[in-house]
DNA sequence: TATACGATCACCT
DNA sequence: GGTGATCGTATAC
């Protein structure tokens, strides 16, 4: 089933850490790939310094400060793009990054010479995703490219663990925070 | 208009 | 462990 507007219209630190497990589904066509999410990190709010919205309002993050459910699309480094999924209420800036996800085929299709292959990474999420700047502010409660599905007892509760968020040594204390969330 | 740098990855030592 | 690839964005002139 997919996940609706009001599972992401909630704090942003309990959607990071209810998404694991979770099903990523990206159709293309009439290609569909779907992986399991392994990874989240929380991004959430004006003082985040982690956040690309501690600067403020601009075109490239207005995104974040749009409605919960949308995808916030960005490129970084110049050649990898990342996906985040907005969270909370219209106009506060915060999102989930979507750092890891593995797929498992589900027609048992030879990934990489394995038949399952985890993409431990957000640059490889999207490159495999076929994630670019066209999907970003799309909404993932209606788009029929790209949304989130629940099917249910896959993963419990107490298999989720959380740790420090990642790459964003600059952000001071705020580095410490633990509000990444993994398999 | 120009410049510096990043929520990364792959490849080197 | 360290660094180059490579470009959109923010910030500074």
């Amino acid at each position: 089933m997919r996940l609706s507007k009001k599972f992401y219209n909630r704090k942003t630190l309990t959607v990071a850490r209810e998404l694991p497990g979770k099903y990523l589904v990206r159709r293309i066509g009439r290609k569909t790939i779907v992986g399991m999410i392994t990874e989240t990190e929380a991004y959430c709010g004006f003082r985040d310094l982690a956040s690309h919205a501690s600067k403020g309002l601009t075109p490239r993050t207005k995104t974040m400060f749009g409605p919960a459910g949308h995808a916030y699309v960005y490129m970084i480094y110049g050649m990898y793009h990342c996906l985040n999924i907005v969270t909370e209420k219209e106009g506060y800036p915060a999102a989930v990054l979507i750092r890891s996800v593995a797929i498992n085929d589900r027609q048992g299709t030879v990934v990489d010479g394995k038949k399952n292959k985890l993409l431990n990474g957000p640059g490889k999420v999207c490159r495999e995703f076929k994630i670019d700047k066209k999907l970003n502010a799309v909404d993932m409660c209606r788009s029929g490219e790209l949304w989130i599905e629940e099917h249910g007892g896959e993963i419990k509760p107490n298999q989720i663990k959380k740790g420090k968020r990642i790459g964003i040594d600059y952000a001071g204390k705020w580095k410490n925070k633990l509000w990444r969330f993994y398999i």
